[in-house]
DNA sequence: AAATCGTCTGGAAAGTTAACAGACAGGAGC
DNA sequence: GCTCCTGTCTGTTAACTTTCCAGACGATTT
């Protein structure tokens, strides 16, 4: 801890302002006087001083009231541009926005199998800023979510066998050169949590997890406000965990080494609703029909139930968090039915009563929670506001990230 | 986040300069000035200022070089009190120290298998404080480490089955009667893990994991450098998380859903011990025979490390830290031999290469743990000190950060 | 007439730079 | 071996800068 000069409080305060003319939307100076603290001359200066700055707009007057029509501010848009990209397997979904978070423009378009991954999603993302006036180099940052993990050691992305064309080399860094800025790639899980956190479920508690029951296991786990990434950018990798099935029908697994994530496999999963007579091609398919199904698909959903929250009692032992949040094709085919009956397995296995609830997946939570992120990197970089203060989440650091 | 006046400097600036003069020891002026970067003059005052508030006292001259003798300064420790406490199932170990970390006496009694262990926990810390000269009211707070952890919705103990005297009632909440001062009460392992992050192996990482294979297997999680509690106390509560027996020997076992604790505990692992022809009466005993028995103690060895690795994935794949230390009995009777055992184990069953390493146990890391827990719970109440900087190994809060 | 907006003036609080007086160790000169 | 000078360090004082606050004033709108 460093001391510091009357020069210190204009940073601070400056940044207060800022701050506060971000999440409150166009302010006029009394209002910013009331959030800040500061008195009506200081703050009448610092908003002449950031406006000599251009880093504050006049943003039309406000009337209706006595006296004079008051003047609005906000912070300058055009200060800086960013990029927040949903990439599955088979499209990528792109947002442009500026720092004030608005959203320019949107693209979308069809990735191909395996080859030419790359200049697929770098002509998509040109096209995109292309739309919004830009060139790629002009964005500040450029945040992609996708299924698996990126390893901040070598940029490799790894948990991803559904996305082939994108292994073995450096991730980030080809994204970097290719698109000239600042590039990190965020695990689509991690984007849905902090989605959850801004605007869904999550919004009152600081440590959660989102478990996502699917052909890969995943989860993101959030602590203390702050996405946890793991060392080598494996936390929530929970398709690896080793647990027992103890689902009651008898699918031949090998009941004393089982994955997590071969349990909750589609092909697993599908045996075991054959087991209870049910025919499905897939997981959610399988909890569809015996949504339908009636009692004897009953006794499937709680098996199934069983086993995920097996996997739900090892995070819970770990962490005791105060909420979970299932999300995914599986959680929500199976409604507030399967979470109910996960729920109450739950209660049997881990002594803390942790809250179990659905996603409140609405829209494109990914892409969202991209932009979120990226909005958090622009803004710590350009304003010098921390990101856990803007957002209550850490932007992704990742070599070459902005400083 | 809030504007500030210059009113608001000083407040910095002064706990600026205390928090150096806690970190540093006695400092001179000049030797503040550098380390907090005020002038001479602003140094010079703010000296004065603490000095007539008895924030700070003299304390002694250094001579030596040229020029006059300079001055020292150091916290005035007399400012407030605070005692530490760990307590185990046969004894309480109590610690008396000032708020500068200076320890003024210990105490140490035996405690009452069952009946009356708060009376004589309260007469023990009553005799502590005695010896210092003080009454327990007059300590400003008071931890106490133990086996479980406190539920924060009702203060009760949970998870401590070997403390069965303290269970069903609202412990701090009745310490805190008794003693007429603030008591927490902290799970054992995490104060271990404090120590070990203050002191110890984990100084340079932020996120580890302590695990502590025993009889009642518990485990301390700290995240971003702040110590994981859980909502209801229970993070790190490892003991009852459903994992397969990966053991070659069969020792009869439910193969498909014994806890961590039941295959850790002293019962089962002599029976795995005796699987593999050696007899021994405990965990710790059972290893130290293997040890000495050489290759038969071998395969017992392994079949131990799978078991314990088992568990310490589960850990792994949930948060992936950065650094996993082994405790305990078992722990240290296994020494480098179990250890590396583990993390060979470790490495075939998840991805991440989460170093595995003994931690390093030395004196009474409880009652140390215990120590600097107190310690910053009080230099946060007498100074304002955000508890998560007087540690050393936090990066520094963002000055006007919220309050 | 009342309330509100924006600006201006004077003052308080905090820190910085610069200069000065005094103290002490070390070396030069005898 | 003794004396005296020099350089360096401590601690204090003074003048100036930066930042914010309280209150007053004119202009504007209902």
């Amino acid at each position: 801890m460093r001391a510091g000069s009357p020069r210190l409080l204009r940073e601070i305060n400056d940044r207060a302002a800022i701050e506060a003319l971000l999440r409150n939307g166009p302010l006029t100076r009394s209002e910013l006087e009331g959030l800040i603290g500061l008195s009506k001359p200081a703050t009448a200066q610092l908003l002449t001083r950031l406006e000599t700055a251009d880093t504050v707009v006049r943003n039309g007057l406000r009337g209706g009231g006595r006296g004079p029509r008051a003047q609005l501010w906000s912070v300058n848009g055009a200060l800086a541009h960013i990029a927040a990209v949903d990439l599955t397997p088979e499209t990528v979904d792109i947002a442009i926005a500026d720092i004030s978070g608005a959203v320019l423009t949107e693209h979308k378009a069809p990735m191909p199998a395996k080859h030419g991954v790359l200049e697929a999603f770098v002509s998509a993302v040109g096209k995109a800023c292309g739309q919004a006036g830009l060139h790629s180099d002009q964005l500040l940052h450029v945040v992609v979510g996708c299924p698996g993990a990126v390893n901040p050691a070598n940029g490799e992305l790894a948990y991803a066998p559904h996305l082939p064309g994108w292994s073995g080399f450096d991730m980030p860094g080809r994204l970097r050169e290719q698109l000239a800025t600042s590039v990190s790639v965020e695990n689509d899980v991690n984007l849905v949590a902090l989605e959850e956190m801004v605007a869904g479920r999550a919004t009152e508690v600081s440590d959660f997890v989102v478990i996502w029951p699917a052909d890969l296991v995943g989860a993101a786990v959030v602590i203390n406000g702050v996405l946890l990434r793991g060392a080598s950018g494996g936390a929530g990798e929970i398709d690896g965990l080793m647990i027992p099935d103890r689902a009651a029908a008898d699918t031949d697994t090998d009941r004393s080494g089982g994955t997590y994530g071969e349990l909750l496999s589609n092909a697993s999963i599908c045996k075991l609703a054959r087991a209870h007579g049910l025919a499905a091609r897939n997981g959610h398919g399988a909890v569809r029909k015996a949504l339908a199904a009636g009692p004897a698909g009953g006794e499937f959903m709680v098996d199934l139930a069983k086993r995920i929250a097996t996997g739900v009692a090892s995070v819970v032992a770990v962490l005791d968090p105060e909420l979970i949040l299932l999300s995914g094709d599986i959680a929500q085919a199976g409604g507030t039915t399967l979470n109910d009956l996960v729920a109450a397995e739950l209660r049997q296995l881990v002594v803390p009563r942790t809250p179990l609830q659905l996603a409140l997946v609405t829209g494109k939570p990914v892409r969202s929670g991209a932009l979120h992120s990226a909005l958090a990197v622009a803004r710590e970089t350009v304003f010098g506001l921390p990101a856990a203060t803007t957002a209550p989440f850490r932007g992704p650091v990742v070599a070459g990230s902005p400083r």
